[in-house]
RNA sequence: GCCGGGAUGGCGGAAUUGGUAGACGCGCCGGACUCAAAAUCCGGUUCUGGCAACAGAGUGAGAGUUCAAGUCUCUCUCCCGGCACCA
């Protein structure tokens, strides 16, 4: 009598036995190759879902395998610890942040430890400790004396009745998340990494990033959104074009050099600084009504309604330059001051917002590009064509009359070649109390001053209690007060934080060398770049740009020698779930978790309903949707491990779908997964206990019994390729199902079945290992293997063991199936072309035709075409 | 609007280089076991016609290339994601 399938017994024998012998624990082999396999850090919320079973289960599946292949592997995980949650949990449940961090990491390292992932603990990290978050303290100061940060006002959302600064996430509907007030937008001084200072790098660098997914550098390169044009100069006149006494002039950008004596107007954002001095006295009043009315309004709400083009007139002039001709100098809010110079030309024969502009202000406007033929009056045309009434332009195309426009503004010494982005520095102050100070002095005498390295870390006190919202180190004057340390005076504390991403942007590293006594030490070189990351599709631009930012300042300060941070990038997709719910009476919609539900199918199997278990009447089954608390769809992972065992859940996770893919929650999914490791069990146990086995003698096989081993090895060809290089996971499961399936309805009585059935069984078992570790740990041990399952190495194909004696070519008739031969493997084509045409059927659909030709594809098909 | 990715049975998905469409799993149908249920096992399951052999249709729509198209090309529809007044 066999046991059954336990799999809690399994996994706790499997984790026990793993722990004692410190598995996971790796140390830096320079004679044997290294594969650094990371999955994103979990921010330690306490809640513990199917997100982070799916990214983790991907991750440890591939460490597994790299293992399996030999590699020296680190897989690390840590904590993103700082971040506001933890601020909100503590002014809603009086707990210091710390405590509800620290408690949260407790829990969900257990819950992870019980899925089985194979991590090197000993690198653990927790980002909101001072022995990690200082080394970005020292970096941060070193990278101001480099003059990479800078320090300069941004806007805020300030809560006029909390009297605080909200994080975007504090911010419904324009209103405070605690107070309701309407938020305020504000002006204070704030912290910038130069990010734009390594534009080009970043941009250019995505072309050597194989292993990222095309998605990611897109987006990545949009956001980056290098353009290229030119800048040039233009004096302030009077109405006729004369010059003034005390003009002056202003810069604008352009991407079309080409169409400047298209121009009949300029723009100025309303908050260009010589909106106030060029303003004429007879239009003031306007002018800063306008300018006033925009302040108040976000850039997001700026474009919101962005079809009508708002401005006014300023009644200054400016003379382009091209053609000596004054033009009306506007503001409108479609200028933003964020970009560029700040300042336009307006060309609207060759752009759709000047157009509009012109259109809407009753503008003129010229074309200086030849439309085609045919082409329309009422809209600019932004295409290719010939220049036209542009004086010595005229005749050329766009490129080559940029070309020239360009070198005439540089010869005249007004204008140049310029490069601009979309992409801004990278402001990291955040004005919350949960996250890494600044490491920032403010001396009312010597203004603000990097705190000296020798006195960091700046601890961020943990044992704090919130009044209100406020920060409680702003709150706190004794926090607050220290000396200058450049002129000794009394002199205050910076009070903002990092934003989070700044610790996100360099653990990687730090995982290499977790107790270094520098940011990071040599060990950092031998395991960068990251091998596999794997994360989030959400992080597409965000942390993924930082991240690639930050290795480049680490690598421009001699810590790091590597250009990029990660080789191979794999972006996992959603946890999704079906939602359901009621409407009630007063139009609150109640949604029901899908454990409470029971789905009603017809006689076809399509589902027709769903009703509630606790009452029997129906619900509403509507849309599939990310798994979250507002819809109420989410599926608890730790009942689920409970339920089925972490082995069931990792294979669900991976088999269901394409990792990139959404993943879509199925209760009879996972019964799917519980079912066939429970079949695996009941099935290498029966054939254990049939006895000994012979030694196989791959010479002497039946057909059967060679049969079978060809799909074991073509199995075998199949996995290693869906694993190691496509990265196809859910493949590698259905490919083995298939092959299990194949050997239970073999025999497993005489002496080579049984031979056959063992080595199909141990293969069958390496190869899910990476996935359900612990089953096959088992497993492994009842077929009678005592060395280590996980460092034992990934099968080969073997292809010898792969050879037929026949195969099955399949005939077409003009392309259409029609029948089938078996041949012996390499046949000759005159031979395969003979069965063809003798099989009955195909037969049947070539008589009466006239053979026209035959296509041969050895050992595969054959295709005879007729006619008739 | 621009950029990127998709669309295959009742459902999730497979088909790697243009070569048997629907592997594998779920669901459903039928059967065995059982007093019964659950569990388990066996068989069936793209649609249409047919007892069957088999035939016809079929990978969002339409065209094209090819002996052969889910796969390549063009046009279109819809869906998902990102960006969105960036001069």
């Amino acid at each position: 009598m066999e046991t059954p399938y336990d799999p809690q017994a399994v996994e706790t024998a499997a984790q026990e036995k793993w722990a004692r012998e410190r598995a996971y624990e790796v140390t830096e082999d320079p004679g044997r190759e290294k594969f650094y396999c990371l999955s994103m850090l979990p921010y330690p919320s306490g809640a513990f879902h199917m997100g982070h079973v799916r990214n983790y289960t991907i991750g440890d599946l591939i460490s597994r395998y790299q293992r399996m292949c030999g590699k020296n592997v680190l897989q690390p995980m840590g904590w993103d610890a700082f971040g506001l949650p933890a601020e909100n949990a503590a002014i809603k449940q009086n707990v210091p942040p710390a405590c509800w961090t620290y408690a949260n990491i407790e829990q969900m390292r257990g819950q992870l430890q019980r899925l089985g992932y194979a991590y090197d603990w000993t690198r653990e990290l927790a980002t909101c400790k001072p022995e990690y978050y200082r080394w970005e303290q020292q970096m941060f100061v070193r990278l101001m004396a480099k003059g990479l940060v800078y320090r300069r006002d941004a806007t805020v959302n300030w809560d006029p009745v909390d009297q605080t600064v909200l994080a975007n996430e504090q911010v419904i509907d324009g209103k405070g998340w605690r107070s309701g007030a309407e938020v305020e937008l504000r002006e204070i001084p704030q912290w910038f990494l130069k990010i734009t200072a390594y534009a080009d790098e970043l941009l250019d660098g995505l072309d050597e990033l194989d292993g990222w997914p095309d998605a990611v550098k897109t987006m990545q390169r949009n956001w980056i959104g290098r353009s290229e044009g030119a800048e040039f100069d233009m004096e302030f006149c009077d109405p006729e074009g004369e010059p003034l006494a005390d003009g002056g002039s202003v810069t604008v950008f352009t991407t079309r050099p080409d169409t400047s004596f298209g121009m009949t107007y300029a723009v100025l954002a309303p908050e260009h600084p010589l909106v106030a001095k060029t303003t004429a006295p007879e239009r003031r009043d306007e002018v800063e009504a306008f300018v006033a009315e925009t302040r108040g309004r976000s850039e997001a709400d700026r474009a919101e309604g962005h079809a009508d083009k708002r401005g006014v007139f300023t009644g200054a002039y400016l003379k382009n330059p091209f053609n000596r001709r004054p033009v009306p100098v506007y503001i409108a809010d479609y200028v933003l001051m964020s970009y560029g110079t700040g300042a336009i030309m307006a060309v609207p024969g060759q752009d759709q917002r000047d157009w509009d502009f012109a259109t809407a202000h009753g503008l003129p406007i010229v074309r200086t590009v030849q439309p085609p033929e045919g082409f329309g009056d009422d809209e600019p045309y932004l295409g290719d064509g010939p220049a036209i009434n542009s004086e010595w332009l005229d005749g050329l195309g766009v490129t080559a009359a940029k070309a020239k426009a360009i070198e005439w503004l540089e010869s005249q010494g007004i204008g140049r070649r310029r490069i601009n982005y979309r992409l801004r520095d990278w402001g990291v102050s955040r004005q919350r109390y949960w996250g890494c100070p600044i490491p920032v002095i403010h001396c009312p005498e010597c203004g603000p001053v990097p705190v000296p390295e020798a006195d960091l870390p700046v601890v961020l006190p943990e044992d704090v209690r919130f009044m209100g919202v406020a920060s409680p180190i702003k709150a706190d004057p004794e926090w607050r007060r220290t000396t200058c340390p450049d002129c000794a005076g009394p002199a205050e504390r910076e009070t903002d934080t990092f934003d989070t991403f700044m610790e996100s942007s360099w653990y990687y590293a730090r995982y290499c060398c977790p107790d270094a006594g520098a940011m990071l030490d040599e060990r950092a070189n031998y395991w960068l770049p990251v091998d596999q990351y794997i994360g989030g599709i959400e992080h597409a631009i965000l942390h993924l740009m930082y991240f690639r930012f930050y290795h480049k300042l680490m690598r421009d300060a001699g810590l790091v020698r590597s250009d990029e941070p990660a080789t191979r990038l794999l972006c996992q997709g959603m946890v999704v779930a079906e939602t359901y719910y009621r409407d009630a009476d007063d139009g609150a919609r109640h949604y029901f978790n899908p454990a409470e539900v029971e789905v009603e199918r017809d006689d076809q199997g399509r589902v027709c309903g769903a009703r509630l278990a606790a009452d029997g009447e129906p619900v509403v089954v509507g849309p599939i949707e990310k798994m979250s608390k507002s819809k109420n769809n989410g599926v608890d992972p730790q009942s689920l491990v409970e339920r089925y065992g972490a082995d069931t859940v990792r294979l669900f996770a991976v088999f269901t779908a394409p990792p990139e893919q959404a993943l879509e929650w199925s209760e009879a999914g996972v019964e799917g997964a519980y079912r066939f490791l429970k079949r695996l069990w009941k099935y290498v146990h029966d054939h254990v206990a049939a006895g000994p086995v012979a030694t196989l003698a791959p010479t002497g096989l039946s057909s059967a019994q060679r049969e079978l081993r060809a799909k074991l090895h073509e199995t075998i060809a199949k996995v290693s390729d869906a694993i190691g290089r496509r990265l196809h996971f859910n493949s590698i499961v259905a490919a083995v199902m298939e092959l299990v399936n194949a050997i239970a309805r073999h025999p497993d009585a005489g002496e080579q079945d049984r031979a056959v059935a063992q080595e199909t069984w141990e293969n069958v078992v390496l190869m899910l290992a990476p996935i359900t570790p612990h089953v096959c740990d088992a497993l492994w041990a009842a077929l009678g293997r005592d060395e280590a399952l996980l460092d034992h190495p990934w099968p080969v194909a073997d292809e010898a063991a792969m050879r037929r004696d026949e195969v099955e070519i399949v005939v077409q008739v003009n392309g259409r199936l029609r029948g089938r031969i078996r041949a012996a493997p390499g046949s000759e084509r005159e031979t395969l072309e003979a069965a063809a045409l003798a099989e009955e059927n195909v037969a049947r659909f070539v008589a009466g035709n006239q053979v026209r030709k035959i296509i041969v594809v050895p050992d595969k098909l054959v295709n005879i075409v007729v006619t008739g």
